[in-house]
DNA sequence: TCCAAATACGTTAACGTTAACCTTGGATGA
DNA sequence: TCATCCAAGGTTAACGTTAACGTATTTGGA
C-alpha cells in the first residue's frame, strides 16, 4: 500500500469541508455544490489523492469482487470465457479475481476456502464435481454459486453450462452419419480430468446407441492434455487398432496433435483416417485440414454467466413471488457442430 | 457479501472469550492456550464462520493484492507468465487482480486508474509503452511498478523483459546464417501494438545490418494478430513479392497461418519457403514442419516478476545502504532461437 | 410576506479486525 | 518468603469511508 497515503480527511482540511463532503464529491451525489465538487476534485489531483475502495468496499460491506475459480488459464477456451466474464463484470464495476486448481479437486476446495475469505459478492466454478468439503463451503457460502462448462447431474446452484457428453455424442453421430465404423477415442481417462473423462463415456454411450464397439480408447495423460501426447496417442492408437478409420479427440489440441503425426506417417486425413476435436480452437479452423470440431461456446458461457451474476447481484431487481428464494437458474449453452475437412465427405460405407 | 455474517464478535461471545483472543486463534499467536484456540477453532466451523480478509486487510493497511495489466488472457504467452506469477505469488499469501487492454493505450490508463484504488502492494504492467497520465500514476503510486515483456528505453521503475527487437535479430541472423536472403516480415504495423512494432523494427535494422533490403513488409490486422491474418498475410505476400525465399513472422500464430496457406497451394515449406515465428508456441514444437521460433521464457518472466514483488515486499529482506532507495532493479530475461524444420537445413545461398 | 420545501452542507457512529498496551494469577528462584 | 517473570488473556483505539440523520440557508409559490 502506498507508504503516504493522503486521505479524505487530509482532503477534508485543504477544501475546509467536512470528510463527507469530500466523500460526496467523489460520488454521483447531487447534494453538493457543483463549484464545491470541482474544487475537490481538483485539491485532490493537486495532493494526489488515490480514492480508497478497500476501506469503502469494507464500509459498505461491498466488495464487488466475484471470484472465478478454473483448471487453468493456460488454455484457449477457458481464456476466452475468463475474457468475456471478466470484460462483462468490469462494466458492472466488479473486480474478477481468479484462482487455478491445475486440475486437482484438492486444490479446487483450498482455493474456495481462500476465496471465500475474500468476501466476494458470487463464486463461479468450472465444473460441476467437487470435494465434499468443497460443496459444502459452496453450498454455505451466503452467495450466488455458479458451476460452468459442465451440466452436474446434482447442481449446488446455478448453472451455465452443457452436456460434454451430450457434445460428443454429436461428434459420433456425425462420423456415423459420414459412414464411419471402427472408430477410437483418444483422451480423458486419468484422475481429475472430469470434463474428458465425460466426453469418454459420452463416446462410449452413443457408439453403443448406434450398435458400435466402443473398445478403442486410447489414454493421454493427466489433464492438461498437449498436442505432443495427442500425436503419441495417435501412434499408439494406430499400433493397438490399425484398422481404424475415424478418431474422436478429447480436445482440438488432441486432434491436432494427431493430425500433425499423420501428416508425419504419411496418412492422409481425411482419405485413410477421419479426426475430429473437440473445443473450436483457433487451430481447428485453419490447419490443414481443417478440423471438425464442437463448439462449447466459451464466450457465450461467459457472457452469461456475467449477465446472470449482474441479474442475482442487481438490487432494482424486480423480486420475485417469494422474496427470498427464486430458486437456481440453468441456463443450457447449445455446442455446435462444427464439420470440416477432417472428417471427409460422405461417400458411403467405411 | 454473505447475507448473515458470523463475526469474531459473535464467537467470542459463544466461546465467552474476548475479540481478541478470537482473532489470536486465527494466527500464529503462541500467547493462547492450545485448548482455547482449539476450542475456537471447532465452534467457528459449527458456526460457519468465515474470516474476513476484507476487514483484516484494511485494518492492517495491507491487501495483498498485485495488479497485473496485459493486454489479452487470450494469448498463450501472456497466460503462462500469469500462471506462474499468480502461483507464485499465491505461495507468499498475495492475490493477483487481473486488468485487460484489449492492446489499447487508454485503456490501459483506465485500468490503472482503477487498480490503483483497490491498494495493491504492487503493480505489474506489459509493454513499455504508456500514456502520459498513465506514466504519472504508476510513478506516484508509491508502489513497486515492474514492467514486462519488454525493455523499454525509459522504465518507470522495475524491468523483467527483454528486447523484441534484439530476439528478432537473432531470427533474422539465423537466416542469414542458412544463406537467406530476399526475406519478408509478417505482422506489426497497427496503432498500439507496440510489440509487433518493434520486432518490425527490429527485423529492418537487423536486415540492414546485413546489408539486405527490408522493403518487404507486410501488415496484419490489429492486434492480436490471427492464425487467419496470418494466412493472409502470407497471401497477399507472394503476391506482392513472389520472389521471397524466407518470412519472419512478428509470432507463432501469425507463422502457423502462413504455412497452412503454403500447404494449400503446394508450396513446401522449407524447400520453397521458409517460415521462422515467434514465442515458442505448443504449436510450432509439433506443426509439419516444425516452426523455427523464439522462446521469449514466459514462465520466466512470471517466476522472476514474481520473486522479485516478493522480495521488494518483504520487510525481513536486509536493507541495503540506503534504506528508502534501492533504486529499480532491471532483470533481462534470455530468449532463445530455437531452430528447427520451417527454415530448413544450411545449404548455401537460396 | 411568510412558510414549506429544497439545497448544501455537518455530525455521529459503524463496518470487522488487530497492534499496542494493560492485567491477572500462578510458577520460579534465591 | 517475596520479588520476578511468564503465560494467557483483556481493553482500547484505530484503519478510511459512508448511511442516516440533523441543521442552516436559500428558493419559490400562494
Amino acid at each position: 500500500m502506498a507508504r503516504t497515503s493522503v486521505t479524505m480527511k487530509d482532503l477534508a482540511k485543504a477544501a475546509d469541508v467536512s470528510v463527507m463532503t469530500v466523500s460526496r464529491a467523489f460520488k454521483a451525489d447531487k447534494s453538493i455544490g457543483a463549484d464545491t465538487r470541482e474544487r475537490i476534485l481538483r485539491l485532490a489531483e493537486q495532493l494526489g489523492y488515490v480514492f480508497d475502495s478497500t476501506a469503502a468496499n469494507f464500509r459498505n460491506q461491498r466488495t464487488d469482487f466475484v471470484s472465478v475459480i478454473l483448471p487453468s488459464i493456460n488454455n484457449a477456451n477457458f481464456a476466452e470465457t475468463v475474457d468475456v466474464l471478466s470484460t462483462q463484470l468490469a462494466l458492472g464495476g466488479m473486480q474478477v479475481l481468479l484462482g487455478y486448481t491445475g486440475y486437482s479437486l484438492a486444490r479446487e476446495e483450498a482455493l474456495i476456502d481462500q476465496m471465500l475469505r475474500r468476501k466476494p459478492e458470487a463464486i463461479v466454478v468450472t465444473g460441476g464435481q467437487h470435494t465434499p468439503d468443497a460443496r459444502k463451503l459452496l453450498a454455505k457460502a451466503g452467495i450466488p454459486v455458479i458451476e460452468t462448462w459442465d451440466w452436474p447431474q446434482d447442481p449446488v446452484q446455478h448453472v451455465v453450462g452443457f452436456s460434454n457428453a451430450e457434445a460428443i455424442q454429436g461428434v459420433v453421430d456425425h462420423l456415423v452419419d459420414r459412414g464411419y465404423a471402427r472408430i477410437s477415442f483418444l483422451g480423458g481417462e486419468q484422475g481429475d480430468d472430469f470434463r474428458g473423462m465425460e466426453r469418454r463415456a459420452g463416446f462410449v454411450a452413443a457408439m453403443a446407441r448406434h450398435g458400435l464397439a466402443a473398445d478403442r480408447l486410447v489414454p493421454t495423460g493427466p489433464a492438461p492434455a498437449s498436442m505432443k501426447e495427442g500425436a503419441a496417442a495417435l501412434a499408439l492408437m494406430l499400433d493397438r487398432f490399425p484398422d481404424t478409420r475415424a478418431v474422436v479427440c478429447a480436445s482440438d489440441p488432441i486432434a491436432f496433435g494427431a493430425l500433425t503425426e499423420c501428416q508425419r506417417r504419411g496418412i492422409d486425413v481425411p482419405r485413410d483416417l477421419a479426426i475430429a476435436g473437440f473445443g473450436a480452437y483457433e487451430i481447428a479452423a485453419i490447419s490443414h485440414p481443417r478440423l471438425t470440431t464442437i463448439d462449447p461456446m466459451p464466450s457465450e458461457i461467459g457472457l452469461r454467466t456475467a449477465n446472470l451474476i449482474l441479474r442475482l447481484l442487481d438490487p432494482t431487481a424486480p423480486e420475485p413471488e417469494a422474496p427470498e428464494q427464486e430458486g437456481p437458474i440453468r441456463i443450457r449453452i447449445d455446442w455446435k457442430l462444427i464439420p470440416s475437412e477432417s472428417t471427409g465427405e460422405s461417400t458411403g460405407t467405411r
